[in-house]
DNA sequence: GATGAATGAGACTTCATTCAT
DNA sequence: GATGAATGAAGTCTCATTCAT
């Protein structure tokens, strides 16, 4: 009963203590600094103020505390665009959409360099896919208050009834994933979408107007349907 | 006579020879299958049937090969798409997106795991990065064929002049990369987009209709539903 | 009471534990048995009883071990000739300075194969270098007690007044490393000087009589011969 | 017939070709510039203009190699010293040791870096000793000349008859190469001996007048002789 | 719980040497 | 004789992990 919970919402599995959530802080710090492949058992004790062996005291290995930074990343990254929903009906949807992308880029700007390292080693990112299906977690969570959103706003009247909220969040949210892992990939001087600097605005008109002609002017190639 | 051409064009930096492509090629599967932290150089020298020594006559370091594999695979990233835009005009729009689409999943789900890998480790991203520099190369580069078909199927009137090519090009690439990125996380069985299991349609026609609602006309060579 | 001090004078620079001296004691010997070029890590390690890792927590590099080495051997390389000056006035000259000279001899062919490997390698010269810098040591510092010792004896009138201690110093200690050098390249049995087995004293009785002809007397505590 | 003699007298056990010349000329570069510990066959080779195979053909094995540039520093050696017996009854004996000091000072300057690191091997200087053996040479035969010399201007007069000339050729010398061997070990800024810079004359002048007090002024604790 | 010295497997890398051309 | 790609043993060094204190 030391213990007890830091939060309000105690964490099951592991219990959580001030040492173990000092070692994913320091763990975080490091990941982010050096990376997953030059981040050292020894340098996150070191930054987080133990001795290497107290790693070991709270994780099972140096995979297990990995896993922690980023099953802590989770809640963090959803609740982002949690409270989307509730803006249906207020201000416009382009407003309330740019808005989202561009907390979206900060978002993936922030995620996309630890989430991308799980790639590097199967094993760890099994044990994330583990944990995720545990916490019925994981990334596709983000798309759901993005499509509740939608929905919202179709009973409004204020998004056509026949658009696909799903497709639409993955479009937006995927876009804007995309620009930063180009982004980060090839640093920013190379990228297009640098006049203007915020792509948001762009995205989201174009998401809204979508591709198709509104003036039947010119349309050779294309059968009219009727 | 003595250095005639071994390949039709000559590959500019590295002398390219057997030895070299063969190591290449080992160790792009040794990558795939154990992925950037578990790949040793002593497995990658044996996968390709040579001494581990060997390996460092032709790379400079285990980094340089895992560079190499990286830069052999940027062609073939931007030939997929490199030929859609002299469909412009043929077809449906819809049909050619939609195409790109499942090329598009497909390449990601090909790619992804080791484009990825590269956030492991800032040093070789870094590397990564000048050899993209140098090359003029680098995952934006996909976008510019989609933008120059979008652009020709706008001089042809089948897209929206008032459309943003750059932008629509990012949705929709940006929405498969997204789709793939939590597939290889998650995978496929948590997903929504299971049902239909293409989720390319949904993407596409989207993308075409937009957002807003009372789309005036629909001349883009697809039957309305009603 | 937990650190007291385990040797009488506390070593400066690096905290002295029982591990590293031992690790310094089996590099020691490891060097003399197989010379600098062919002494490994591995063998070190295994020769003081540790895993070979145990050496990188105490050296930074195989290179800093050996210099801790002839770090090592500085002192005892030094205290060999300090007790010489107090001897001044005591015993005749030619004793004491003959007493140096088997003292050097022995001094010599112990550490010579030691001090004369550092020549092979170029950085290690050079931390040997710096680590002679800071410590203001060296083989240099063999000299001065020399020469306080004759400076001494001029006082006492039992060198000549005008003579150059330093220069002294030097003949007398060269033809000692000299003579060992040779004598470690070729094997004692191509040496001259070996009947009578022992140089010391027709070092000595030449350095002191000098080469130039009519010497006007011999103060030197010793019986001329005829 | 083609690889006739390049010197007159040829060498017995070596085919000496123009080729194997290049590669001991190289070798020694590379020998002076890095040091035997990082020397390689590899950059010996290219230095030499030749591929690394081609030193096999030549050259039993890498120290066999070095074993070469050493048998071929020999003569050099002992070439500088060996006009001087010539030069007995000519100028001062003072100025031809003063001659031979500073002789003796650029030799070992020269010399004493590749020849010090013979004793980082004693496989290869076990091989250097059987050379020598063979060749009834090494560093003592620097000695003959100079004890010819000082027999000569004994003869002469002009050196005292009773004095010991392997001794004072020993002790000249090995003054110079101590001097030599302390300068580049700690680096000449160190060192004393250095106003006047050339230490040759007080070297000299020592080793001529010696110790012994020339004015029977205070010959305290010895017994004058007659 | 905390420590941190010790471990030892194994990573990357070097380099003297060989051999088919 | 010359080549230089290939070898593979051996080297140095790293680092996740353990355990006696």
């Amino acid at each position: 009963m030391t213990e007890h919970s830091l939060t309000s919402s105690a964490p099951p599995t592991p219990p959580a203590s001030r040492t173990r959530e000092q070692l994913v802080d320091a763990a975080e710090r490091v990941l982010r600094a050096k990376g997953l492949a030059r981040a050292t058992t020894k340098e996150i004790a070191r930054e987080a103020g133990y001795a290497e062996g107290t790693l070991y005291l709270h994780f099972a290995d140096k995979l297990d505390l990995v896993r922690a930074v980023h099953e802590r990343l989770l809640p963090g990254f959803v609740e982002m665009v949690s409270r989307l929903p509730e803006r249906a009906g207020t201000g416009t949807v382009e407003g309330n959409l740019t808005d989202l992308a561009r907390g979206a880029l900060g978002l993936y700007r922030d995620m996309l360099p630890l989430g991308a390292s799980l790639f590097a080693d199967p094993e760890l990112l099994e044990r994330f896919r583990v944990m995720l299906a545990e916490r019925r977690g994981g990334p596709q969570r983000a798309w759901e208050p993005v499509v509740a959103y939608l929905r919202a706003e179709q009973a409004l009247g204020r998004v056509d009834s026949g658009a696909d909220p799903a497709a639409a969040a993955l479009l937006l949210l995927g876009a804007c994933q995309q620009l930063v892992f180009v982004e980060l990939m090839t640093g920013p001087e190379v990228l297009p979408f640098r006049d203007p600097p915020d792509p948001a605005p762009a995205l989201v008109a174009t998401l809204l107007a979508g591709l198709a002609p509104t003036q039947p002017l010119d349309p050779t190639g294309t059968e009219p349907s009727s």
